[in-house]
Parts: C-alpha cells; structure tokens; sequence
DNA sequence: CTGCATAGTATGCTATGACATCTATTTGCC
DNA sequence: GGCAAATAGATGTCATAGCATACTATGCAG
C-alpha cells in the first residue's frame, strides 16, 4: 500500500496547488474560488432555489446560505422569495454578476492554458476512470452527473445559436 | 479544455469524498484528517520543532500553531521550549499519543484495503506523473520531496530492525 | 554594550466546510 | 379546519486554511 501513501500525498498538495494558483487569479476579481464556482453555476441554471444550487455545487452539504450572502451583498446576486413558496429563495445573477462571471470564465481559461501542454501530453482516460470508480458509490456521484446534464445543455444551447 | 472542466469537477468530488471518508473512519479516535496526519508524521520525524514540522505537512503556512495545540491539548503531544533557543518549539508524542497514532495508521490500512481492487485494476504511474507535472514548480514540491525523505528513512529503519 | 534586523511562534480575521439545531412554511391526513 | 410531518433556509459551533500582524528571543553591526 506503499503506492496508495505516495498517491494520497501528491493528491493533497495538487489539491493545495491548484486552490492556490486559482485563488490567486481570482484575487483582482475580489472572489474565491468557492463564490467563483457558484457563480460559474448560476449562470448556467439560473433562476435556480438555494437548495437546487447546493445540489449543483460539490460543497457545503446543499444549504450554501453563507456562500451566497456574500455573493449578495457584493451585488452580484439577486434573492428574492419564490412566489409560489415562501419557503423557497430564488437566485439569480444581477447584471454586474454576469459580468463577473464572464470575466471569471476568462481567468478559467488562462489558467487552462498554462497546463496546456503538461494535458495534453497526457492521456486522462485512466484517471478519469479512477476517480469515477471511487466515486460510484459517493454521495457526490449524483452532483457530478448534474453538473454534466449543465454543461451538456450548455452547449446544446450554444450550438443552437451558433447554427440558426 | 472541455476535459479540463471535467477533470476539476471529478477532481474535487474525489477530495471531499475522500475527506468524508478519512474523517468518518477516524471519528471514533476523536481527531480530524489534518491532525492524524500531523500525529504520522511526528511519529515518523520527532523531536521536531514546530517550524520543520510546518515543512513537512501540506497545510497551514508553515506554523501550524493552533492544530498542534489541539494536540497539545489532548495529551498526545509534549510540547517544550528548546534550551539551546529559547524562541524554538520541540515536539514530541507522549505515549497516548503514540498509541493513537498507532491506530491511526490501523485506520488508514483500512480505508486503503477498501480501494484495493480499484487501485490494483489501475496503473498509477500516468497520475502520479501529471502530478508531479503539476507541482514540480510549486512551493508543495519541497514539500513532497521531504516527506518522500522521511519515509525512505523509516523503511531504512525498519529494514535494519528486521535484519539484525 | 546598544540598537536593530531577523527567526520562531502566536494571534486575529475572513472564508470554507461539516454538522447540528432552530424557524418558518407548506403539505397531508384526519 | 386543524394539527403533525416534511421542506427550505438560517444560524451556531468547530476545525481548517490563507493571510497579515504582533510578540519575544537571538544575533549581528557598530
């Protein structure tokens, strides 16, 4: 198992990397990583409940209150009661959020393009497969396929528009 | 890049999973990941002063002060002032804290064996080298690198205890 | 020997993340 | 209609994690 301590220490400290070069794009911005990833989200599922992000994000056991007060009083979100509900809040992003987020998907992508080459001399079949292997019988396995279901509409969406 | 995203996403469930999984296994022993971890490798590197234990943990900004105090604590570590410089920290287990850490490695056996088909059915080689890919020029590398140092001195030691 | 830069820790602040508990609605069942 | 159960969020607590600042002992320049 000597293996298995080797890959759980290079694990954690790409983990760290990757948050920490992240973060630090981000910083100009006035985001984190987390508020950057929920409104990534947002504006792909928008008008969305509280509860239905928190089924989208891989965080913060489904109620991100917290995480979307912040995203809030920065103006970046909008909250406001579900009219069929009171219960339910529904979020959506302000015009200065959705700017935001186009230009946290910009920074996604610079960041993308400075492992470039480290991926794509890379084939990722293997260790996608390892991770969804060990994922199969988590809790996160169903958030994962949202999110997948998202972006496929994405661009579903995207292409629909590209080809009128 | 599209494969980029979905690595990150896979990526990240993988770490909160794994997490859950450690801190559920370790629950019963009334510690945390980040303290286990801390309690290996002081049991691997003691005495040590708190500043070179940062150096080996892939946490905490190099001073983890308030996680060793919880330790501390807790009896399982013994901390006292080093003669020679009265500004410097030496850690060390106490016996309780010994035997923890003893069961902590029990635990990790545990949860390692409960990945063993999935491990054994993969060739980790490709991972652990976009791994280090990715970290090679990253402040985590020396990091790496020390603690791959500790644990090449630990089987040295213990190949010389089997062998007399 | 004095003053000052530096090393080793400690502490404060903010954000996240897991968990538990509390509140306000709504729903369902009688 | 009325009350119990379930649902949607809010809030409190604790432990990380990163960052900045404060504090104390040491060492070095003069």
């Amino acid at each position: 198992m000597k293996d298995a301590e080797e890959l759980q220490l290079l694990f954690k400290a790409v983990h760290r990397e990757s948050e920490r070069r992240f973060s630090e794009a981000l910083a100009p911005l006035g985001i984190t990583p987390a508020q950057a990833e929920a409104l990534i989200v947002l504006q792909m599922a928008q008008p969305i409940s509280l509860g239905d992000l928190g089924d989208l994000l891989i965080a913060e056991g489904g109620h991100p209150s917290r995480l979307v007060d912040r995203l809030v009083r920065n103006g970046w979100v909008a909250r406001r009661v579900a009219e069929d509900d009171r219960r339910r809040l529904v979020l959506s992003l302000t015009p200065e959020g959705f700017e935001l987020t186009e230009r946290i998907r910009v920074t996604r992508e610079q960041l993308c393009e400075d492992k470039r080459s480290l991926l794509e001399q890379t084939d990722l079949s293997p260790i996608m497969a390892l991770f969804e292997g060990y994922l199969l019988d988590s809790p996160w396995w169903e958030t994962v396929e949202r999110r997948r279901a998202l972006g496929r509409e994405q661009s579903l969406l995207n292409k629909s528009l590209n080809e009128p």
